[in-house]
DNA sequence: GTTGATGCAAAATTTTTGCAAGATG
DNA sequence: CATCTTGCAAAAATTTTGCATCAAC
């Protein structure tokens, strides 16, 4: 993990710093979706020298990197994650009835996609799915 | 439309006032997803009057009332779009090259969305789906 | 007339920026 | 040691709120 923040920070000539693997590590280990302040609360537990402003630019250049995602699931503020995994690709499924966020993703959903995209004349490169749902009741 | 704003509304025992009517036309007639601050912009020429403070108020009921639906299309401000149309339901992909909202909507699309969904055991109750794209180019 | 909505200004929240000091390559 | 990054504090941008006034029902 350390090892591809380092290789992908250097191949865009940023510097390797212990902010930057600290916030990434940080998203890295996260499997709740974070905001910005959360990840400073963390950050600052590991290194309290940290400041906000550095998280937020941090996940900017972290974003830009392709090294995390950001999302919006409908509160204000943006929400971390990281794409650094084998089998990272995957969309959101929000159980509105408890706020829980259930990652999936799904080999045919992938494929019509990309065919809509063609089909406009475009290549996607990026995209973010969210299923706004609640559980299926069997009376209703 | 405007007629389908108050029956909306009054079935919510909300107050049918000239600010929401005005918010929800300006809304409806927009087809390049403003912002709140150009809802505004939009509104003052129609209504000196109105305040961005009731823009926002606003745009918040007429969400809830399932009249408009707002986006987050990677800036950090929401954006706005009416939903009752005959047509409405759609998705969009994003030029990244230009910025230009492209809307979209594909039956296939829908059942696979929704098939996921069910085999998660939910039903889905809104969603969200953004491409962000490039255009195709022949030779790279 | 009551109740809910508006406008204003002020505050809260989230994010960005300027700049001096510090760390990296 | 030149350049990029950080931390701090201050500002910007977006959105929300308190309260007196006003409008809808």
């Amino acid at each position: 993990m350390d090892a591809i923040v380092e290789e992908l920070c250097r191949s865009k000539g940023l510097k390797i710093t212990r902010p930057r693997k600290l916030v990434a590590r940080i998203i890295a280990e996260s499997d709740d979706h974070p905001d910005a302040e959360e990840v400073y609360r963390r950050a600052s537990e590991e290194d309290p020298r940290i400041s906000l402003a550095t998280v937020y630019r941090t996940v900017r250049i972290l974003e830009e990197a392709k090294i995390i995602e950001s999302h919006h699931f409908g509160d204000g503020r943006a929400r971390y994650e990281c794409t650094i995994a084998p089998e990272h690709h995957h969309h959101h499924i929000i159980d509105v009835t408890t706020g829980n966020v259930i990652e999936f993703s799904d080999d045919i959903l992938e494929s019509v996609k990309r065919k809509i995209a063609q089909d406009h004349g475009f290549e996607i490169v990026g995209e973010r799915l969210e299923l706004y749902c609640k559980p299926l009741t069997n009376n209703e």
